[in-house]
DNA sequence: ATAACGATGTTGGTTTTTGTTGATTTTTGT
DNA sequence: ACAAAAATCAACAAAAACCAACATCGTTAT
């Protein structure tokens, strides 16, 4: 356990509460044997240590599953990243082939390419390869086996094959910064590697990222997106800056509203 | 998550919404024992942190938004399904490995799964994948690579290899309709070879049916899924006539209700 | 032995939540 | 288009939960 129990109890409780996801304190209290007011005296120094949240009435476990990253961050900018995905659905037309890469402006995206029809599909996103495969007509790949648990992507070897076996019209990118010099940045090295392989495959690549993508970020990315080729394109919600002119050169960009 | 749940019910709400899909607020309010004004009044907050979307009368979840061929099938049999579906995540426990087919139950069992933690799914379903991936701790194989259009299912050849690397503690499997003596049918021969796979490398089946399955169909199947060994079980929401004793010899019957 | 201490239960007053009521809006059925 | 039904909202009183202060009871140190 980390640091000391600051009570007899603590531990128990802990426990409780992690496992039953939510508990009033009138039923730890009958459960412990104690007064309610106790659990109140104990719980109050372990929520300001953030072993456990507080509410009204009962305590709720913090390591509790209940909403994934990935979903949680769906909702931030959520209208920016749905403009950029109806603008990104009016540049692909029914018919086209199209590789999409995982992250949460690529969910909506692809929620956005459900008014399309007889798309051919290839994606290492569970989510994404799910949310297109049952439009009838489409024609989906899934790229990959093993799937990462925060966003239901896939990075082995079998999804590198799928994507380099497939030849498409567009794909779609995301990435977690852009750097006025560096340009495109993102966290970790296996999604350059499908970023990478989806661009050698693809006859012009789509850059999608919602304009906050533009400023510093909490958790500075170190990794940059492969370079690209005249006529690619970028899609955002908001004018970058002319001190991006040199990382977007080449690009056409389109700002969604 | 997770800034703050802001009332006590805020956890078991978003549970049962994103179980459900589709809650009345009247349901809920049963479900939990307080008024419906306490419903509304503590899913207000939680809708406009866009935790879960109001409608007039219900809540329905944010998660996945799916829409038209495949939900309408999910609506059929709805409560049955969703019955049958915590029966079978009573079976299966934290940590078990699980291998799970296509189907529209089979989808309501993913979601009752997720309720469940550090589980090892395979799955040939997209839907089903993207369900369970995206619990912290699970360990998710997606298996096959094509997507079949109408309900996003893989039945290629990696498919099978996927599914024959893997030894899991469960199966489970679904059927179009429940013959008096020969038993589970199914209408495509791949759906067979998938379960055979399936069942091939599980120490347990699980056949999950709703009794409507019980009653000739409209489209009469045509194809059985391989026997059963004793000791393998049948999941259903009411107990089947003694006309099908024969077809149902030495499984384990359970009926969720 | 007894004073100091810590942990717990109890009490009374304050704050938050909840159920109820009735008016208002939305949906449904004719 | 209208009326009936259902769902929502605002407001208020009752209930539940909360907190601070004090009383009690072991334990420990002097």
């Amino acid at each position: 356990m980390q640091s000391r129990s600051l009570s007899k109890y603590s531990a128990e409780i802990l426990r409780t509460v992690d496992m039953l996801g939510t508990v009033s304190v009138q039923e730890l209290s009958q459960i412990l044997g104690v007064s309610d007011q106790t659990i109140r005296r104990v719980t109050r120094p372990m929520a300001e240590r953030g072993d456990l949240s507080k509410v009204h009435g009962a305590l709720v476990s913090n390591k509790s599953a209940l909403d994934p990253p990935f979903l949680s961050r769906m909702s931030v900018n959520r209208d920016a990243k749905v403009a950029i995905a109806s603008e990104v659905a009016q540049i692909i037309q029914d018919g086209d082939s199209v590789a999409i890469d995982t992250g949460s402006t690529s969910a909506f995206i692809a929620q956005a390419l459900r008014q399309r029809k007889a798309l051919t599909v290839v994606t290492n996103s569970a989510f994404v390869a799910s949310t297109l495969a049952m439009i009838p007509g489409n024609n989906v790949s899934m790229a990959g086996t093993q799937l990462r648990d925060h966003d239901g992507a896939a990075f082995d070897r079998a999804a590198f094959e799928v994507i380099e076996r497939m030849e498409v019209d567009y794909c779609v990118l995301s990435a977690s910064m852009v750097h006025p010099t560096k340009a495109f940045l993102v966290h970790e090295q296996c999604e350059v590697d499908i970023a990478s392989a989806m661009m050698d495959n693809a006859k012009t690549a789509i850059m999608a990222v919602d304009a906050s993508k533009f400023q510093p970020q909490d958790r500075r990315p170190a990794l940059r997106q492969p370079a690209f080729k005249e006529g690619d394109m970028l899609v955002t919600n908001a004018a970058p800056g002319a001190d991006f002119d040199v990382a977007l050169k080449g690009l056409n960009i389109r700002v969604a509203g």
